[in-house]
Formats: C-alpha cells, sequence, structure tokens
DNA sequence: CACTTTTCGATACGGCACGTTTCGTATCCT
DNA sequence: AGGATACGAAACGTGCCGTATCGAAAAGTG
C-alpha cells in the first residue's frame, strides 16, 4: 500500500511532500463539507478546489473517511475547551458553557456539526473518529460547576447532572441543524425553566446514564451497513 | 408539463394508470427512504425495488421529492394522533405523550424521522411538505393536559409548555438518531428529573416562543441551496 | 555535479450508478 | 376501430471513482 502516514520518520530520499499543499487540500475538504456535506463530497471536487490533482489526495488518503478524519483533526473545528468555569453562580455557569458549547458548534460550523449526525449515525467508526478528533462535544457538567453550585447552596448535594448533560446538546444541536436562532434570549430561558429547576430536582432521582451526543453507541447492530437484496 | 396529479378527474382517454403500480412504488419509496435516507434514494433503486420501470416513475413525479412527498402522505407515516390524554396525574400525561411521540417516530421508522432531520434541513419546502404530510410532529404539549395538572394542583396557574415542548422533541428524536436507546427508564428520569421540575417553574418565567422541530424557519436565507462559484 | 527517488499536476482509462429520454407494445376510453 | 395514454425495456449522456501514466520539478545522495 503507497500510503504512509505523513509523520513517518524513515527519511527516505526524494521530494518531500509539500506542507502547503496539505493544509490547502484539508482546507478545501472543510469548505466542500460544509456546503455538499458528507456524502456528497468528492475526491474530484475537493482536487479542484484546492487546485491539487487527484493523485496527490489519493497519494495522502486511501479513503474519504480518512481524508475527511485528517480536515477535522486539523480543521479550525477543535473545541475551544477553555479552562474551568466560574462565573459565581450556576445561572452564570450554565449560560457560560452553554455559549460555550454553541461557539464549539459554531466553530465546527459551515453545518460540520450536521455532518457529524448526518454521516456519524450511519456509520459508527466515522463518529468515533470524529469525537476524538474533535474532542469533547462539551455538554458534559463539569463537577467543578456542580460542586460549586452546591457549596453555595444552589443545588443539593449529590445533584445530578443528567438533565444537563441530556438536555443542552441534543436541543442545541436541533436548533442549529433547524436553523433556529439560539440567540442569549433563548439560552436565558433554558437555563431558567428547564436547567436549573431540573438540575435541584436531581437529588432524589437514581443517577442515570450520561450519554454523549455523538458517542455511546449501545446496539452495535443498530448501525446496518449494507442493505439485504 | 406531462405531470399531471393523480386525482385530477378530466376523464382523458386512453390507458388509464395503474393504481396497483403506483401504491407498490410508494411502498418502494417507504422502504428505500428506511434504509438509504433521503440523498440516498434514486429513481433506480426504486424502480427496481418495485419492479417498474423508471419513465412509470417520471410520468407521475417529476421530482424526488414530488414522490418522497407522495409517499409520505399515503404511507403508514401518519401520526396515530389520538386523543387526549388524561392519566390522572402530570406524570402520567407527560409519559403518555412521550411514548405517543416515540411510537410517531417509529411508526415513521426506517429511520424517516432521520430523513426528516437529514433532508428538510437542506429543504425547507419539503420540510414543510413533510410537517404537512406526516402531521404535526406530536411534540406539543396539549392545553388540557396543562389545565388538567393546574386543577390537580400540580403546576402553578399559567405554566408554560415550553420546556415540554423544546426540549422533549429534540431530546427523542436526537437519541433515536444516534440508536440511543429511550425506553422506559430513560424516559421515566426524562419526566421525573426534567420535565415536571421544569414545568412547576415556569410560572415567572416570560413564555417563549414556542417552536415546532421541523417548521418555523426564521431564516429563509439559512437555508442554502447551490453552491457558488 | 550527476543520479536517484519521490512528489506534483495533468490527463486518461474502464467501470459503475444514476437521471432522463426514447421506443415498441399493451391497455383502455370514446 | 381509432386515438390516446401507460407500461417496461433499453439507450444515451454525465459525473464520479479508483487507478495508472506521463513529464516536470524538487529534494536528498554519492
Amino acid at each position: 500500500m503507497p500510503y504512509r502516514k505523513v509523520s513517518e520518520q524513515p527519511r527516505r530520499a526524494g521530494r518531500p511532500r509539500d506542507a502547503a499543499r496539505e493544509s490547502a487540500i484539508l482546507e478545501a475538504v472543510d469548505a466542500v463539507l460544509a456546503e455538499r456535506g458528507y456524502e456528497g463530497l468528492t475526491y474530484e471536487e475537493v482536487a479542484r478546489r484546492a487546485g491539487a490533482s487527484k493523485a496527490t489526495l489519493y497519494r495522502r488518503w486511501a479513503t474519504k473517511r480518512e481524508m475527511v478524519v485528517a480536515a477535522l483533526r486539523a480543521g479550525p473545528a477543535r473545541a475551544p475547551d477553555a479552562g474551568p468555569v466560574d462565573t459565581g453562580s450556576l445561572r452564570g455557569d450554565l449560560l457560560a458553557l452553554c455559549r460555550r458549547l454553541l461557539a464549539t458548534m459554531r466553530a465546527a460550523d459551515g453545518r460540520t456539526a450536521l455532518l457529524l449526525l448526518q454521516a456519524g449515525l450511519e456509520d459508527p467508526e466515522l463518529c468515533d473518529a470524529i469525537e476524538e478528533a474533535v474532542g469533547p462535544t462539551g455538554s458534559r457538567l463539569p463537577a467543578s460547576v456542580v460542586d460549586a453550585a452546591v457549596r453555595r447552596g444552589e443545588l443539593p448535594a449529590g445533584a445530578d447532572p443528567f438533565p444537563f448533560e441530556e438536555v443542552v446538546g441534543s436541543v442545541l444541536l436541533l436548533r442549529r441543524l433547524n436553523g433556529l436562532a439560539a440567540d442569549d434570549d433563548y439560552l436565558h430561558a433554558l437555563v431558567d425553566t428547564v436547567l436549573v429547576p431540573a438540575l435541584r430536582a436531581t437529588a432524589d432521582g437514581a443517577p442515570r446514564p450520561p450519554a454523549g451526543i455523538f458517542s455511546g453507541h449501545p446496539a452495535p447492530d443498530t448501525h446496518p451497513r449494507e442493505g439485504d437484496s
């Protein structure tokens, strides 16, 4: 197989790969991904935009998936994943987390977020690769936030992050997918009328298995590959 | 344009359309839709399964969208939309509504629900057509349920259905899309730790504009059609 | 500096799947 | 009967895939 990872170091003689080509291609992948989606992405189109030859692409990545994963890994879609959140109030923290998640989705934008679903859904491997490449979806509720809220008396001890983790990612993603606005007013409503009351009530509920938006496929056979006949 | 709606009655001469062909085709559309999704649906494949000629399809529907909409309209995907819900408790009502919504998604199954997003997202017209064809998404919280709960003292007067309408549809749909289970345990957790507490807290929050999952595109230009260059 | 190795863009090929149209035949209405 | 329409089969063009080949360029190697 003529495809070698770029990072391999055996230092063969000959003309080295052009890093500029590589990044140009990956940028093109992001662009095409954004407007055509995963299914609609073709080697042909990527090569066209990058001003590169298809051979150059195939020399690097044997499959579309590899190429896309590489682009996601290198692309601007990385989660900001800034430091811990502590605004002094639970409301503030939750708002900040929501905003951060929105920013992540926006960064992974051009509907890359959509791609996550559209493609990952059909292709568990790609799904995992995406999650690994793009980082955690950011829909987790950090323990530090819960702890701080408990310390302040805003939450009962043993509060369960389930409502946050389960709701926020889904709602914001779906909202984004449908082109519905998720402005500050909306976030406030979500935090005040859903998240905070729900979190307050979780002390007695049994803890739920948290589930990422993209990870955690429990039913491996839920993802059919090819049809019957 | 040689395409005429089947229902037109002007009684033209010539061989009439074969209703059996029609339903066979629409069934095939449903099937293909279920396993290949909207993007993956082709005239070719539908014709193959229906044992029909592609010309026969084209004679009826000029575009894929028309065909799909026809299939949805005729298909078994209609929402059950049973009568009003009244189980005697708010919890019970909410659970019942969730189950009903799940049933709708399952009825429109084979990931037809997915199709709703995957395609509707890119195509507002299709989106509207779907919503019109398949009926309301069922993620509304009937006023009767709220009223009953208020009467029982389970909710404060003026409770806002926002948490339910905004959360349930998104969460269940996304869960379904990702192949994550939404069993009864899960629904109980959702109802008890999210919905009920959130609904209880909505008396003072300003009412939010309700938004269906599929309808209500506020930004018409959020839906790009063709590329640039 | 010559020589080798590898990359690069361009281009071409066979193959396949699809969309769309054409054609001969079958079927039904008037 | 005659005209009009529906039907299935097949043809045509297009776009993409995956691969291969070419000449030129760019680096290391002796």
